[in-house]
DNA sequence: ATAAACCATGGAGTATAGTCAACGGTCAAG
DNA sequence: CTTGACCGTTGACTATACTCCATGGTTTAT
């Protein structure tokens, strides 16, 4: 598919397609049917840019999604490296998921403060319960 | 406590902590028994930046966590904002424990993809199973 | 009382991750 | 065969988040 397409089923814009392309984190064929100079993006490279981007969503920099998606390739490592650095990334990411639990019942904590302090005595109960609700923290 | 302290502490440096200061994030007093001019940072102030720096390695912005600390101060908002706005927060919060597991996934099944292909079949079983311990995806 | 180790401010410089504009080639429709 | 919507490249520009430097005041140890 060619970039107006990958961009469109990305959400990510040309020119930040393009910057991905030449940081490397890409590679696009265009040894293609006929010399048109256009580029043939793959599915593939559609599936890696959407792998970017939530990777990104969660504070990974785009050298640190390098090293990610070259563990994709896995021709180029051994069994050895590639168990050691993919282990180091499952880690990186149960950390991270940790410490969103962790944030996430900072967060809840600050609000049951809030519902009892956040207005007069009086007018206690009126604060609609946004706590029983579906976002509920199921902290742990 | 003195910046180099709170510095030490939280493992950010001088500067950083300064360009927070400059940025708002956090609000530092002078109003001292002494005028030495030198700025006293708080306990809450410190546990502001350990929030910040969390809220930073999984993506949020210096701007996004402004306003999460915003909430932090309730006095501010309404009961009614702070329950909206907070919801979201919990919201973008549970979306990327979700994309973090979905992320989880996939590199657990490249990683078995890997353990498939990485060697000649005779090498088979000389992959230390690196799957067999405790980093083990729980997906879902 | 002087050096070493702190503190403050202001402003310039850097890295990362885009974003935009200018210029020109390509293709499909009318 | 031209017009509009694509495509490509290069290079300049921007926002965010620091990081460094120069300059000068303060405190502590010797």
């Amino acid at each position: 598919m060619l970039i107006g397409e990958i961009s469109k089923r990305t959400s990510l814009s040309r020119d930040t397609i393009r910057f991905y392309e030449k940081k490397g984190l890409i590679q696009v064929d265009r040894t293609d049917s006929e010399w048109n100079n256009y580029k043939n993006y793959s599915v593939e490279t559609l599936n890696q840019l959407l792998l970017i981007k939530r990777a990104k969503g969660f504070g990974f920099t785009l050298n640190e999604i390098s090293e990610l998606m070259e563990l994709f390739e896995m021709d180029k490592a051994s069994c050895d490296t590639l168990s050691v650095k993919i282990k180091e990334k499952l880690g990186d990411i149960d950390k991270k998921i940790e410490e969103l639990k962790n944030m996430k019942k900072m967060i809840f904590d600050k609000m049951l403060e809030a519902q009892n302090n956040c207005m007069p005595i009086s007018e206690k109960g009126n604060c609609q319960n946004f706590l029983a609700d579906k976002t509920v923290v199921n902290t742990k």
